[in-house]
DNA sequence: AAATAAGCGAGACGGTACGTCGGGTCTTTAA
DNA sequence: TTAAAGACCCGACGTACCGTCTCGCTTATTT
């Protein structure tokens, strides 16, 4: 096994520049145009910098979005539940309907095929996100607003994984006005009262 | 500009023959592994002939998914439809917990980078599924199940939406014993009552 | 092991493009300063082609220099054995004075390192001048010019060893005009008479 | 311009374990697979000590094998000429025919592409060689036991220019027996008597 | 003895070229 | 007339070393 380098050596221009045209690259002509080498030429920099620090080009990509997107803090607390899921979920509509939605993408399809991105991508993107919301729908819980038997991990996955799928699919272009309404389906259900 | 082939030509033996081998290969070595150049070899056909028929490896590893898994039949009816939800959720989660899971996977992940290939999968193998189960739904709604002023078009992506992501995300193994329990969670709502 | 590209198939065009295009940049950077990658780009090329017919960049550059030097048929015969293999050795000497000199100590020094190109260089170039010039000497042997107890193959050595030598080592720049004083030393001998 | 470094600061445990280094992984691995960078990793020594020293890999193994061969005095003089030189010969080809043969050979071939390390080679380890040849010839020729109209420089080149020749061009292996025969033909000529 | 300068080990850096892979196109051969 | 076989141009891969460049850490004077 290769010794792993040290990262206190990491040269912070090189670093910052690598993150800065991976990220404005992948904006540019698409996440599945972008190559390592392409990276490191707008970068300055030589190739085996980049495989240095990055076991390829979705980890630079994963780590120049989670650096752009900074630490995740967005979760809204008005103390209503259903409309503090709907303003998020429009939030993330908005987001992922910009370039780094596209970039979102091709991440997660280079996670079907790699699973170590897979778990970074988790581990490092999504799993901060759904931690913050399990811990917002526990107050909701608490505060009588939301059944107390649904495991609030899986709330989480109901409420957000149609808006991801879609996304993901394509079936049809997400709308961010009607978040209320999808969001009063799943609060009260599908069955008639 | 090249004549467009005529279909009419094209010879059965090659084609079946690829379209074995492409799913094969999938299955062995995982999707993404799988080259156009390796599907010739392994169907004793030559490159030119896939490209003839098929825009990229995408497009035959969808057709022969398509190809393997038939006409889509399965939706359940007896008449319960919690009941007959769970069980297809458990029959997908079971299907593509296997080899086709990863293949399914696969073209999702192309599929970002590839409308064209979107496209196809939506029309060729998501939507059949999807319109099943809206009829499936809408009996529901008529029988007084499931609420009327819910398009079933929404209620298909709430209801399995969830499942298809956590397939592509991973956040963690799907179990098909609780399927029960998570469409009462989607039928009930998650207020409490 | 790779299966052996068939060489019926091989292109024309590109075949030449490679050879002429391997030598003239031998000739103008030098030898040592010639990359796979730039042949394949002067030749307009993919380096591919080039690697599917040759092992290295040397023997690319073997191939053309003898494509360009041709069958070698070049040894004199005056009758008269002493000053048939002075005008050689001047031959020799301003053949490799030139920029194809520069190549063949190029070729002569990868060969060091490169067993199999070192034997290629040996058969496919030295060879044939040594054998043709064996015969020549066994013709002076047989007209009684030259002692029949030495195999021709050491006069050989003998004779033309010492300028190749000095041509790679470079002790002393080598001089056409005393090529006659060299050969009578070598033979009539370095005793007195 | 970086001031020149003080010879006289070296630290003389490094400067040994380079040289030390060099020699024996040339030795194992054959002179072209060695890298500086492996030189300096094997004698414990950062890559830009090295390259404080010495201008390349070339000039390391150079002085390495100097070093190592130590200063030459191994003329033999038994007051005849022809046997003091075919034990000369028999001991360049046994000397040469081993690992230190190799590395000759490696440097030679540098020196094709890198005049400054022709220049090295030709300074330090050939020339020292043959100028004490030339010494022994002049005696010789004193002693009336050769030519007194040929330059000593030039027999040296003549008696053993073909077998460096051949030790680099392989053209039949050097066998250390015949050596007095091919003396014979040298010194007495090829013509018949 | 403290200050100071150099050499030093370590190893990251910008580069160049390597030899390989596969994409998608084009050509040849044989049925 | 098809299609197998496979060569072609091309772009990118991930690796190996090059020679240069910081970093702190010895050492070895030089005050």
């Amino acid at each position: 096994m290769a010794p792993a380098p040290n990262p206190d050596l990491r040269n912070q221009r090189s670093h910052r520049a690598i993150l800065d045209a991976a990220l404005e690259l992948a904006a540019r002509d698409g996440y599945a145009k972008v190559t390592v080498e392409a990276i490191a030429a707008a970068a300055g920099v030589g190739k085996q910098t980049i495989y240095r620090w990055w076991p390829s080009k979705a980890a630079v990509i994963l780590e120049a979005l989670n650096d752009r997107t900074g630490p995740f803090s967005g979760v809204p607390d008005t103390g209503d539940i259903a409309a503090d899921i709907a303003v998020a979920a429009q939030g993330v509509i908005e987001a992922l309907g910009t370039g780094l939605g596209t970039i979102w993408r091709g991440l997660v399809a280079d996670a079907q095929g790699d699973p170590r991105l897979a778990e970074s991508l988790l581990n490092d993107f999504m799993e901060p996100r759904n931690k913050a919301w399990q811990d917002r729908l526990d107050k909701a819980v608490a505060a009588g607003e939301l059944r107390a038997d649904v495991p609030t991990r899986t709330m989480v996955e109901l409420l957000f994984g149609p808006i991801y799928y879609r996304l993901l699919l394509g079936t049809d272009p997400l709308d961010p006005d009607n978040t209320t309404t999808r969001v009063d389906y799943l609060l009260n259900g599908l069955r008639p009262h």
